[in-house]
DNA sequence: GAGCACTGC
């Protein structure tokens, strides 16, 4: 364990006292950001206080971090632009260095002196944030949430002292939306730029904006790979700084032939590097659940059978919705050999694309990469995100690789040809802006006052039909006006965390009186699958992760039909949301009692968390002066006024029932099927869906039946007939309008 | 009667 900790500097490294103890006192380094007092004793400049020893312990490691070598070049390139690019491979440091570096070199003072302002650097992950801020804070010896801290949903951890804070690049484009000059920041350094999220393609746009009108404000984009030329070309040929990495070197194995199966493929792959190669552990990337269990099954059952010639091995599934409990063992070690003197045990983890980035596993020395991941795309015709088993990219398979070369050198084996690799594989994965629906992305950046999308200076513009789609289902909402204007209603719809569809509900839910179930079932279909979670081995390798419970329904292999029952339980004859609905009531009622939950397979932790995004909800709607408000619970309307105020929101998201027994997407006309989760016990003529997922068939997700009547009653703009497709739904439309224009004319009389 | 790549506000 010694000599690996010396060769390893990785950024969440433990500083190993022993091992620095006897140099501490060297004062070759006046720390950054140092200054002498009368006593002789360096006084850190940002909190006033003499630095602890430990200080100087981290100081002597980070010296040692490959970008410390360009420290010079890098604060004097700071200072004669006003945007660096830099581009830095894993392992050398720049995440927790580079905001430090624009500490010391960067005069963070208002012009008058009153006040201080900030360096931010943005991260993908909530996690990478955290974890960090704190270490940041340690090396600079202040108090996390003090001088240094971080800003995520949910938690705010910094103060009017905060010099230098990270956050999520999502929670940046937030605070853009109050400050859109983004005048509290000296200078923003974008991470992880490559991973092209949502979010960073969105503040390349605004930060081009808001440079031309803060010549005081500086960018550093940081990014892992050779993607920096393009960044570079987009913002005005900035200057471009490359610092090394520090990986191990990785040896890349090729197929002589492609491979016909690559499940096949890996699976012997795995067996041949347990019976030839020296020992250290295996990750496997395969695409989804189904098919890593699938594997894991097959490889415990070849290595069994061959019996005590190899040595034993602990074949680990890992994806983001395995419990908790399950996720931990990717950390345990290895087994020992079976009998003494015996061949070495192994470790054999089979993994999504979690692995890739998300979650660093130690011990890594071989990677199999059959080359495909599972990847949205979005087709704006039928206005449908789906999942897609495709090929990776060139980057993504870099990536990969990388992962078996963390401790000592690696190798990885490509399931696929050479020729492949260079002629079949893109360079880089297609980012996330194209392949997604734009709906909020617009809706964001209309808030940001971007009135012309059109020529919006995206580093790829989507395709123009996934805008006019955008703006389209907008301008349905009332979130725009015809003109293409933020209207009232869109404002308010902006700043809820939400699809607009979602946000247009609850603006609308206090004219039927349910706002107060409104947010329950906003907060349950948003925010039952999302939960932070510290894994046991964390202070060992600095890893935590983000741990992803798809629905609140728990449904153990063992305990199945004692599951679907507990779920019939609260099953409403109306529809799934009225199901989530009751869930939600039932575990107030029970005072949020986890042994309640665990009694009835519902998932304590998904509770929890949508009950922390309601409060962030009810806290938006107080904002707007937004009522909270219930009918009353006996009341004939009460289901029925919920049922409407959906629809409010989500007009465009029905389906008919057709003479055939068939469900027809209304307007799109697409055949969907109700997805066999669903409560109804009959089923309706007309249904809202929450969700459209394209798998084995077409399925409409999480139901509700609604009638036809409140369609042309509520959104009268949407089921206007002279627009309609000639189809059943539109006679049966007709009749409702005819049905109801005769009511009128009865009225009248 | 089926399934869920991964993030984020």
């Amino acid at each position: 364990m010694g000599t690996e900790r010396k060769r390893k500097v990785s950024l969440f490294d433990v500083v190993d006292e022993t091992s620095v103890s006897a140099k501490l006192v060297k004062t070759n380094g006046v720390g950054p950001g140092a200054m002498m007092n009368n006593n002789n004793s360096l006084i850190n400049r940002w909190n006033g206080k003499p630095y602890s020893q430990r200080y100087y312990e981290i100081l002597e490691k980070r010296k040692s971090l490959p970008v410390w070598q360009q420290k010079e070049e890098f604060l004097q390139v700071l200072k004669a632009n006003q945007v660096i690019i830099l581009v830095g491979e894993t392992g050398s440091g720049k995440t927790t260095q580079i905001p430090q570096f624009v500490l010391e070199g960067v005069d963070i003072e208002t012009p008058d002196r009153r006040r201080k302002m900030m360096i931010a650097c943005t991260q993908p992950r909530r996690v990478a944030a955290m974890s960090v801020s704190r270490r940041v804070a340690e090396e600079m010896d202040v108090t996390i949430g003090e001088e240094v801290g971080y800003s995520i949903r949910f938690e705010d951890c910094s103060s009017a002292r905060t010099v230098l804070k990270y956050l999520t690049d999502g929670m940046l484009l937030r605070e853009a939306m109050t400050d859109p000059l983004l005048e509290r920041y000296k200078v923003i350094v974008l991470d992880e730029a490559h991973e092209r999220t949502l979010a960073t393609d969105v503040l390349f746009g605004l930060l081009k904006e808001v440079l031309k009108n803060r010549p005081d404000l500086k960018l550093v984009v940081m990014s892992a790979t050779l993607e920096a030329e393009k960044f570079q070309g987009y913002f005005y040929g900035a200057p471009l700084m490359k610092v090394p990495g520090r990986l191990h070197p990785v040896e890349i194995f090729y197929t002589q032939d492609p491979e016909r199966d690559y499940l096949e493929a890996a699976i012997r792959t795995v067996v041949q590097i347990h019976m030839c190669e020296p020992s250290g552990d295996i990750l496997v990337f395969l695409t989804g659940e189904e098919e890593i269990e699938d594997a894991c099954r097959k490889i415990t059952k070849e290595i069994t059978n061959m019996g005590d010639q190899v040595g034993p091995v602990k074949v680990v599934p890992l994806y983001s919705t395995l419990p908790p409990a399950m996720q931990q063992k990717i950390f345990e070690p290895a087994p020992p050999p079976s009998k003494e003197g015996g061949p070495p045990g192994r470790k054999i983890v089979v993994s999504t694309n979690i692995a890739e980035t998300s979650l660093t596993i130690d011990g890594i020395v071989y990677v199999i990469d059959p080359g495909f991941a599972k990847q949205k795309v979005y087709n704006p015709r039928v206005r449908v995100e789906s999942l897609l088993v495709s090929p990776i990219s060139k980057a993504s398979a870099h990536q990969r690789s990388g992962r078996a070369g963390r401790t000592q050198p690696g190798k990885c084996f490509r399931l696929y040809t050479e020729k492949s690799f260079n002629n079949d594989l893109q360079p880089q994965t297609y980012p996330e802006i194209l392949r997604s629906n734009l709906a909020n992305t617009v809706l964001t950046l209309k808030k940001l006052g971007i009135d012309d999308l059109v020529h919006f200076d995206f580093m790829d513009p989507p395709a123009p039909e996934t805008l006019m789609r955008a703006l389209e289902v907008l301008n349905y909402l009332g979130a725009l006006d015809d003109d293409g204007n933020l209207t009232e209603m869109g404002e308010k719809m902006s700043e809820f965390p939400l699809d607009p569809q979602m946000s247009k509900m609850l603006v609308e839910s206090p004219k039927y009186n349910c706002s107060n179930e409104i947010l329950s079932i906003s907060a349950m279909l948003s925010g039952c699958h999302q939960q932070l979670s510290c894994l046991g081995s964390m202070p060992l390798v600095g890893m935590h992760h983000r741990i992803l419970i798809p629905n609140c329904f728990v449904r153990p292999r063992e305990a199945q039909k004692a599951a679907d029952e507990a779920k019939a339980r609260f099953g409403h004859i109306d529809g799934d949301h009225l199901t989530l609905l009751n869930v939600y009531h039932a575990y107030k009622q029970n005072n949020e009692d986890p042994s309640w939950c665990y009694d009835n397979f519902v998932n304590h932790r998904a509770l929890k968390s949508a009950d922390n995004v309601r409060q962030q909800l009810v806290r938006i709607m107080a904002r707007f002066n937004l009522k909270l408000c219930s009918n009353d619970f006996n009341s004939r309307d009460y289901y029925v006024n919920i049922r409407k105020a959906m629809l409010a929101g989500y007009f465009m998201q029905v389906a008919h029932l057709e003479r055939t027994g068939q469900y027809l997407t209304v307007k799109d006309n697409q055949v969907v099927h109700l997805h066999p989760s669903n409560c109804l016990d009959h089923k309706p003529e007309w249904v809202i869906y929450n969700e459209y997922v394209l798998t084995s068939r077409n399925f409409i997700r999480t139901v509700t039946d609604v009638r036809g009547e409140w369609l042309i009653d509520i959104a009268p703009h949407y089921y206007d007939l002279s627009n309609f497709p000639q189809c059943e739904a539109k006679r049966v439309l007709e009749r409702l309008y005819r049905k109801r224009e005769k009511e009128r004319e009865n009225n009248r009389k």
